[in-house]
DNA sequence: ATATTTTGTTAGATTACTCTAACTTTATAC
DNA sequence: GTATAAAGTTAGAGTAATCTAACAAAATAT
C-alpha cells in the first residue's frame, strides 16, 4: 500500500538533497561537466551514493546524465543551487554584521540555517542588512530570481610590482586561512601595496596598514581577491 | 559488516528524536504518566512508529517504559528537552524582539532553528537579548543547566470580579489564538481589570487599555495568564 | 462478569540515505 | 595497441523513520 513520506512539503528538496544541489553547483563553476567522483568527494560519499542521488535528481530536472557521461547541472537546478547560496550568504552576513560572529566563525552555521525553509527568515535578514550584495568573504549574494551579480577579480598572485590593491573577496572561507588572516590583520577592504615579487618562489612583498615589507608566500597571494585602486 | 551512520556527532539526538523528547516532555508536564497514543497523537505518528522511537530512547535513558505500562521521562530526558526547548524560546524571542517578527509568527520558525547543533549561535541570542527569562508568550527559558524557572499564574477565568491584573503568559501560543489577541489589541503586560463574571457561562467583561465594556468567552479566559498587579 | 472500547504490540513493508565489494567501461600511459 | 589506472555501475545490505493491518492486553461500561 502506498502512503506519502513527508519531509516537509511535497517536491521540497531535503537537506541532504539541497546539500547535493550546491555540491553540484559548486563543482559546474569550476567545470561545466562534473564526475560522479568529484561530486562524492565535494560531499564525502561513496561514488554508488553520490549516483543513486544523481537519479534522483536526474528524475527531478535538477540535472543531466547519461550512464558513463559526466553530470551536467540544468537551469532548473542552478535556480535551486541559488537559493540555497542566498540563505547560506545572507545568514552568513547577518551572524557577522548583527551577531558580531567572527568571518571565521559564520560559514559552520550558515551551513545548517541554509536549510531552514520559512523565506521571510532570510527576507528580513536581507532587509535588516540593507540588501547586501556580498558575505563576509566577498561571494555575490544571488538575488531572490538566482542570478548572481559576479564580479571578476584577479588573484593578487597575477599582480605587478608597484600596484596599488583593495582585497575584496577570498577563494578559500576555511576557518584556517581566515584564522590566518586574522592574524595578520588582512580584511576585506584592505589598502595593500605590492612593493616585491620574488619571480622564484612567487612570494610577495606587501605593504599595508601602514607597514611595509610584509612577506606573503604564494599560496596565499593566490587566494586573495583583490582589485585595482 | 557494520559502519557508523552519522546525523551529526555521535551520540547526538536527531531533529526526530529532539522532536519527540520535547513532545514527551510536554505530556509529562500535563501528566506524569505518558501514553503511548497521547505521545503520537502529539506528534501525529501512529501509535507502531512512537512504540518504535520509544523502545530506542529507552536504550538511552531517555525514558523508562515497561510492556504495557506508561512511559516516564528521566531526569537524563529532561535536561535534553530543557536544551532543545531553550533553544526554541531563545530562537523565539530574537525573531520577535530583534527581527522583529509577530509573536504569532515566531513559533514556526523556532520550531527549525531549534535544532541547530552550535551552541554558541543561542548564547550568542541570549546575550543580545540581555539574558532574558521568558519568551515572547510568557513562557519561562530555561538557564544552561535545564532548570525553568517556573511562575505559577492564574488563569483569568479563576479570578474574581473587581480583579486588577496583568497578561503574563498564555497557555496557547497557536498562530490562530495570538492573531485573535492582535485583533483586540491584547499583548503581555496589557492591565485589565474584571467588571463582570457572567457565571452562566464563563463569560468575561473587563477593561483595558481605557476601553471598558469588553466581553471574552471562557475558553479565551482559560487560555490567559494572569497575575494581580 | 461479560462485552466493548481503548491502548499497546507485532509483523511486514516503504522511502531516504548510506555503505562495501565486485564488476564494467572509459581514459591514460608506455 | 595493449596494460594499467581511473571512473562509473550493479548488487546486496544496513540504519532511521515511517506506514497499515492484525492481534493482544488493559481499562471501562453495562
Ligand atoms: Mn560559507
Ligand atoms: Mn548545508
Ligand atoms: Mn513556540
Ligand atoms: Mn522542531
Amino acid at each position: 500500500m502506498e502512503y506519502f513520506y513527508i519531509c516537509g512539503k511535497r517536491g521540497m528538496a531535503s537537506k541532504t538533497k539541497e546539500n547535493y544541489i550546491k555540491a553540484l553547483f559548486y563543482l559546474h563553476q569550476k567545470n561545466e561537466e562534473i564526475s560522479l567522483s568529484d561530486l562524492g568527494a565535494e560531499l564525502k560519499v561513496s561514488k554508488p551514493t553520490a549516483n543513486d542521488m544523481v537519479k534522483k535528481l536526474k528524475a527531478e530536472g535538477i540535472v543531466v546524465s547519461e550512464r558513463y557521461k559526466p553530470i551536467k547541472i540544468t537551469a532548473k537546478g542552478k535556480k535551486l543551487a541559488a537559493t540555497v547560496i542566498r540563505k547560506h550568504r545572507l545568514s552568513e552576513m547577518f551572524l557577522s554584521q548583527i551577531m558580531k560572529f567572527g568571518w571565521e566563525e559564520v560559514h559552520e552555521i550558515a551551513e545548517e540555517l541554509e536549510h531552514i525553509k520559512t523565506g521571510k527568515l532570510f527576507d528580513r535578514m536581507d532587509e535588516i542588512l540593507g540588501f547586501p550584495t556580498t558575505d563576509p568573504h566577498g561571494s555575490p549574494i544571488p538575488d531572490k530570481n538566482g542570478n548572481f551579480n559576479k564580479r571578476e577579480y584577479r588573484r593578487l598572485s597575477e599582480m605587478p610590482v608597484g600596484s596599488t590593491l583593495i582585497i575584496k573577496a577570498l577563494r578559500d572561507s576555511s576557518a584556517e586561512f581566515l584564522q590566518y588572516l586574522n592574524k595578520k590583520s588582512i580584511k576585506l577592504g584592505t589598502k595593500i601595496s605590492v612593493e616585491h615579487v620574488e619571480h622564484f618562489d612567487g612570494s610577495y612583498t606587501i605593504a599595508y596598514n601602514g607597514i611595509s615589507n610584509r612577506v606573503f608566500g604564494k599560496s596565499i597571494c593566490d587566494r586573495l581577491l583583490v582589485e585595482e585602486v
